[in-house]
RNA sequence: GGAGGGGUUCCCGAGCGGCCAAAGGGAGCAGACUGUAAAUCUGCCGUCAACGACUUCGAAGGUUCGAAUCCUUCCCCCUCCA
């Protein structure tokens, strides 16, 4: 189980505090992704320096390996086998759904997966997916969904909503643990499927309320009318989690319109291809111009990277395809998203979240 | 001294009379990346006033309607034998 205090309201936003078993986690928060029982590239110690809460894991890709019986009977918990003794979520599988669209097939019962892996056949059902999640260990879980690719038509995206709650139902009834359990509301960008499946989802014991199936092929513009829109009418009471997003403007413009919780690879896997996120926009690393750079890469910022070493020296190891490029460029990123969520609950705080939302802005474009 | 193999666009390396400005890598340049099948992927990559033109395949000649591809001579590499 866990709770959740808002202990200061700006317009909209919200600055809180979840408390679980393993830890308090302050929202606006980031939490930064390790699907498959890693935050890639970057060390446990290193997460908790750079002040990560809580972490992402992934149901569908630890089920198929190392498997959540392993997990459980081996570790017991996901976070004794990684050595992260703070807060895990973890998703269900619901965007696998979506991501590995062509090796599945939906049923009413659940979704028939072949692995991405050995071409097996796996089966994810709500009830499976909860088990999964049980073994973990999550200390927050989400419910099952369909997560439907954009554009997709009406009836379809009526049919997967109606799906998604009769999931969304047996994943609550599955839970045998006290583990907190967050439901997921979808609707694509339609404002009206959106409130009626946010009002589904909300009227059932969740501890949390998700928003779902955004960023998955729909034009900006409709993913901005979705947060101006309809985050801030998700529950008061119980946090308020917008699954996969984004971009630095995205996730403050989120914040802006009620959200509390935020996950993406972004970080992660930009920083492995290059790309890093700065107080002056994104600059890619990889470009021959930052070859004798000796100042780091942003000035303004004082994570371990721009505090030990040079853009020079950044630019250098991704060309050279070293390991820690990968490693010096991701706690870099993190921990630019670790700082930008910070502030902007220092921000809420202070009333001053308006001002701290242009200056995004200002750097980064929709 | 003898026998054989080879010199291709920045690099490696295919091509071996027309379908070749020349496969494929690499490098370089640009872009993408949003609940991670991603240290990945996409595009460009001889020159130009550019749906066309011009200059390239060691050098110079030649054969041919047409040559990186065939012939002659020369230059340079490599392997083996003496």
């Amino acid at each position: 189980m866990i709770k959740f205090d808002v202990i200061k309201k700006d317009g909209k936003a919200r600055a809180g505090t979840i408390t679980t078993k393993r830890g308090e986690i302050h929202t606006p928060i980031f939490m930064p992704v390790g699907t498959t029982g890693s935050v890639k590239a970057v060390l446990p110690d290193q997460l908790e320096a750079l002040g990560a809460e809580i972490i992402l894991g992934n149901t569908y890709h630890l089920y198929l390996r190392p498997g959540h019986e392993r997990i459980k009977n081996v570790y017991g918990s996901l976070h004794n086998m990684m050595q992260w003794n703070h807060p895990i979520l973890t998703d269900s599988g619901g965007f696998q759904v979506f991501s590995l669209a062509g090796l599945r097939k939906i049923k009413e019962e659940g979704v028939h997966f072949q692995s991405h892996l050995d071409g097996s056949k796996r089966f994810i059902s709500p009830e499976i997916s909860i088990e999964i999640q049980e073994g973990i260990g999550s200390d927050i879980m989400m419910a099952f969904d369909e997560c439907p690719g954009l554009p997709c038509t009406d009836k379809y995206m009526k049919e997967s909503m109606e799906r998604t709650t009769r999931w969304a139902e047996r994943c609550l009834n599955a839970r045998k643990s006290d583990n907190a359990l967050f439901g997921i509301f979808q609707g694509g960008v339609n404002i009206e499927y959106r409130l009626k499946h946010l009002k589904e989802i909300s009227a059932m014991p969740f501890d949390g309320i998700a928003i779902g199936g955004l960023s998955v092929g729909e034009a900006k513009e409709d993913m901005y009318n979705i947060l101006e829109n309809v985050a801030h009418l998700m529950p008061e009471e119980r946090p308020r989690y917008l699954m996969g997003v984004g971009t630095p403007l995205d996730i403050v413009t989120g914040i802006y319109n009620g959200v509390d919780m935020f996950d993406c690879v972004m970080p992660t896997r930009n920083a492995r291809n290059g790309q890093l996120f700065t107080s002056k926009g994104t600059v890619n690393i990889k470009k021959k111009e930052y070859a004798e750079i000796t100042s780091p890469v942003d000035e303004n910022c004082d994570c371990y990277t721009c505090r030990n070493f040079s853009a020079g020296y950044l630019h250098h190891l991704y060309r050279a395809q070293e390991i820690i490029s990968t490693t010096l460029n991701s706690i870099h990123n993190l921990h630019y998203y670790l700082n930008l969520v910070k502030r902007a609950r220092k921000a809420i705080i202070e009333g001053t979240l308006e001002n701290f939302k242009k200056e995004i802005e200002s750097i980064y474009e929709r």
